[in-house]
DNA sequence: AAGTCTTGCAACCGCATATAC
DNA sequence: AGTATATGCGGTTGCAAGACT
């Protein structure tokens, strides 16, 4: 037995929405704004749950939603964007304005994975296709998208020099060649060379701007500022190499 | 014309996280 | 610090409409 809906434990309605529903709803938050969803059925005379008005509102009635369909640079932004964000339809959705997540992650179901496959693409890792199932044949454990990814830099020059710049190093590893690379919560835009935000919780203000060499990063403690070249500090123990991890959910450096 | 299948979309569900107390 | 409640998110489901047989 799961545990009962909110909507079950106060036999609120459930299913399509009426025209007379709508207005209720759209009439209160015109009036009144947002506020707490919990309290807009009962302050609007809705029998729903909170949860349903506020999915109804951001999904349908929000005023400033783009109705129709999608464009063609709409399709190759969520493309694209998929490819860096994978599933995370929020985060996608909040490029595209006027969009919501549940309208993208249905076009997306509905429509791009069946195109992308059209095209030999392989929807989940947005590898040739061949490549992919090669690859799931190989080593059926393994899941084709790492979630995880960790990276390495080196602060240590190699010989050719060739790492001597951290954030370049950073840039090659995280960031298609065009497109967009998220970093926590930061957001980098590989073809502009910028990334802005700061990561949630205790820790970690970003400030990049990779064209004219600035890079600011601080984590209590835990920093690399630089003019030029990166000044690594891996507090923990020293190590020739700085490795980053992405969290996945979270959005912390680790 | 009637029945079945497919598709697209709206809405629900359950979980994770944030916030209040 | 612990608990309750609210909010946000992604996965999934159910249904209506159109396509197909």
């Amino acid at each position: 037995m799961g545990r009962h809906s909110c909507c079950m434990k106060q036999k609120l309605r459930k299913g399509l929405w009426s025209p007379e529903e709508d207005e209720k709803l759209f009439n209160h938050i015109i009036r009144f704004g947002v506020g707490c969803w919990s309290s807009v059925p009962k302050l609007a005379g809705l029998q729903r749950c909170g949860k349903s008005c506020r999915l109804r509102w951001i999904n349908y009635l929000r005023p400033d939603l783009k109705r129709g369909s999608f464009s063609q640079e709409e399709e190759d932004l969520i493309i694209n964007l998929h490819e860096v964000l994978g599933n995370r339809w929020s985060q996608i959705a909040s490029q595209l304005p006027g969009r919501t997540d549940n309208e993208i992650k249905n076009f997306w179901n509905s429509c791009l994975k069946k195109k992308l496959r059209q095209r030999g693409i392989d929807p989940a890792t947005h590898k040739p296709l061949n490549e992919s199932e090669a690859k799931e044949k190989m080593d059926p454990e393994k899941p084709m998208f790492d979630p995880f990814p960790v990276f390495e830099f080196q602060s240590e020059p190699d010989q050719s020099g060739a790492n001597l710049n951290f954030y370049e190093q950073f840039q090659t590893s995280l960031i298609p060649a065009h497109g967009f690379c998220e970093y926590g919560n930061m957001l980098i835009d590989g073809s502009e060379n910028y990334c802005y935000g700061e990561s949630s919780g205790t820790s970690c203000n970003w400030s990049c701007n990779m064209g004219n060499e600035a890079l600011n990063w601080n984590s209590e403690g835990d920093q690399w500022q630089q003019g030029g070249s990166c000044q690594a500090n891996s507090s923990e123990d020293n190590n020739d190499s700085i490795q980053m991890r992405n969290s996945y959910f979270g959005g912390d450096l680790l």
